[in-house]
DNA sequence: GACAAAAGTTAGGTAAGCCTTACTATGTTT
DNA sequence: AAACATAGTAAGGCTTACCTAACTTTTGTC
C-alpha cells in the first residue's frame, strides 16, 4: 500500500467519480465508472486495483466498490477543488459555465491545495458583498 | 507541418526556453536549451524536429536554430501567459515568489488565453489602485 | 589544412501511463 | 441449472518524453 503517494491526474478523475456515482446512486459498478469517464472496463479495473492499494479504495475481485474513510476525505477534497475552481472561474472571471468546467477539469490536478483555497476566498468574498 | 495543432507541455517548455536564450544571447545552441531545461541533447534533437514541423522554429541539421514569425508570436504569448499567472499569484493571492513560480509553471499550459487575460486584468487593476 | 574539441545527430532503449480487444470467471435471477 | 449481466485477466498497443552510446559534422587553433 502507497499510501500518501501523489494521486495521477486520472487517478484523481477516477477518485472523483466514484465519489458522485457513490452520492448519485449509493453504490458503485465498475461499468458506471467506465461510462462516466469514457473508458474500458478493463483501464477501471486496473485503475481501481492501483486505488485499492493506495488504501483509498476498498475492493475485492468481484466484491462491492467503496471508499476508505482516506479515500472518501481524498476524494471529497478532489471535488471540492473541482467547485471551488469553477465557481472561481464563473463568479470572479465571469467566464461561461461551460468554459468553467473544462477549465476547472484541465487545471484541478496542478494547483496546490492553498492556492485553490486562496481562490475560494476570493469568490465567497465576493459572493457575500453582492 | 502540423501547424495549429496544440503545443504539448514540454514542447511549450522548449519553445519558453528558445525565446528566452534568444533574448538573452541573441542565437540558440541546442546545447544552451539542454542545460536550461536540464535534458539530454538528443532529447533537444528530437524536439526541434518535432517543432520544426509544426513551423514554429528554423531548424535544419547542424544549422542555426531561430523561431519562425509564427514560433516567435506564439512563445511570446507562452512567455506572456507564464509571467501573468506567476504575477496574479504574488499579486493577488499573496503568495511566495517561488511558489507562484512553481504554480505558474504548473498550470500555464492548461489555462486559456481568455482566461489568462482575465487574470492579467485582475492583477493590473490592483496593482494601479495600490 | 590537419586535427582535436565541441556540438549535433542517429539508433536503440526504457518507463510511465494511458488505452484496447478478446477471452474467462463470477454471481444472480428465474 | 442455464442464461445473462457484470467483472476480471491476458496480452498487447500507443504516446510522450526521456535516456545512453556511438557516430558525424562543424569549428577553432596551431
Amino acid at each position: 500500500m502507497r499510501t500518501g503517494k501523489e494521486l495521477s491526474a486520472s487517478q484523481e478523475d477516477y477518485m472523483e467519480a466514484i465519489f458522485h456515482i457513490l452520492d448519485e446512486k449509493g453504490a458503485v459498478l465498475a461499468r458506471d465508472i467506465a461510462q462516466r469517464l469514457n473508458v474500458s472496463r478493463p483501464s477501471v479495473t486496473g485503475a481501481l486495483r492501483v486505488l485499492t492499494g493506495c488504501g483509498l479504495v476498498n475492493h475485492e475481485p468481484y466484491g462491492i466498490i467503496t471508499l476508505t474513510e482516506l479515500g472518501h476525505k481524498t476524494a471529497r477534497d478532489i471535488v471540492r477543488r473541482h467547485s471551488a475552481l469553477r465557481d472561481f472561474f464563473v463568479t470572479i472571471l465571469e467566464v461561461g459555465e461551460e468554459e468553467a468546467e473544462s477549465a476547472a477539469c484541465a487545471v484541478e490536478h496542478c494547483l496546490s491545495k492553498k492556492i485553490v483555497d486562496k481562490l475560494a476566498a476570493i469568490t465567497s468574498r465576493k459572493r457575500k458583498k453582492i
